[in-house]
DNA sequence: GCCGTGACAATGG
DNA sequence: ACCATTGCCACGG
């Protein structure tokens, strides 16, 4: 058998990434997810760092609604190369996503998975409830 | 294998 | 509501 992994398909993207990736995919056009958030649906809880890495990392040209992960407080993290946080503004709102003073309202654009059975009315109720953001499993604090 | 870094998050003042 | 501090974790040097 002649070499084989010489360029070997190196994953670069462990599991973690992989996840990651698979997540944010799913992300609806208009709506937007935090960083908290896309670790947890991916099955990796208090990662919400990982997930910003995983955006750093994205090839230009990527398919992935990277735009569409801001942070808990509904606004686009700043990174190492400026003049990027206009252009993910303007992919927002290219979407219809509104931003009131660079902040987006989760309560509203927020991206919400069926995870189990969310009845309507249900969403009005959560309004102003202390969300933890942490979604699902609010297990120990900070992530 | 230890140390510093970082597209995050929660808490306290 | 804003700022500073603390906690968490994978990754790279």
């Amino acid at each position: 058998m002649p070499r084989r992994p010489d360029v070997s398909p190196p994953p670069s993207a462990s599991a973690l990434r992989a996840r990651i990736h698979a997540v944010v995919r799913r992300i609806p056009r208009g709506k937007v997810a935090t960083y908290g958030q896309i670790a947890a649906l991916a099955g990796f809880p208090r990662h919400a760092r990982q997930v910003g890495y995983a955006m750093r990392d994205l090839p230009r040209g990527s398919d992935l609604p990277w735009h569409r992960v801001l942070n808990a407080r509904g606004e686009v993290s700043p990174r190492a190369a400026v003049g990027w946080e206009d252009v993910q503004r303007d992919l927002l709102e290219q979407e219809g996503i509104e931003l009131a003073r660079e902040r987006v309202d989760l309560t509203r654009y927020g991206w919400k998975p069926r995870t189990g059975h969310a009845r309507p009315g249900e969403a009005s109720a959560a309004r102003g409830k202390p969300r933890s953001t942490s979604h699902a499993a609010p297990r120990r604090t900070r992530g």
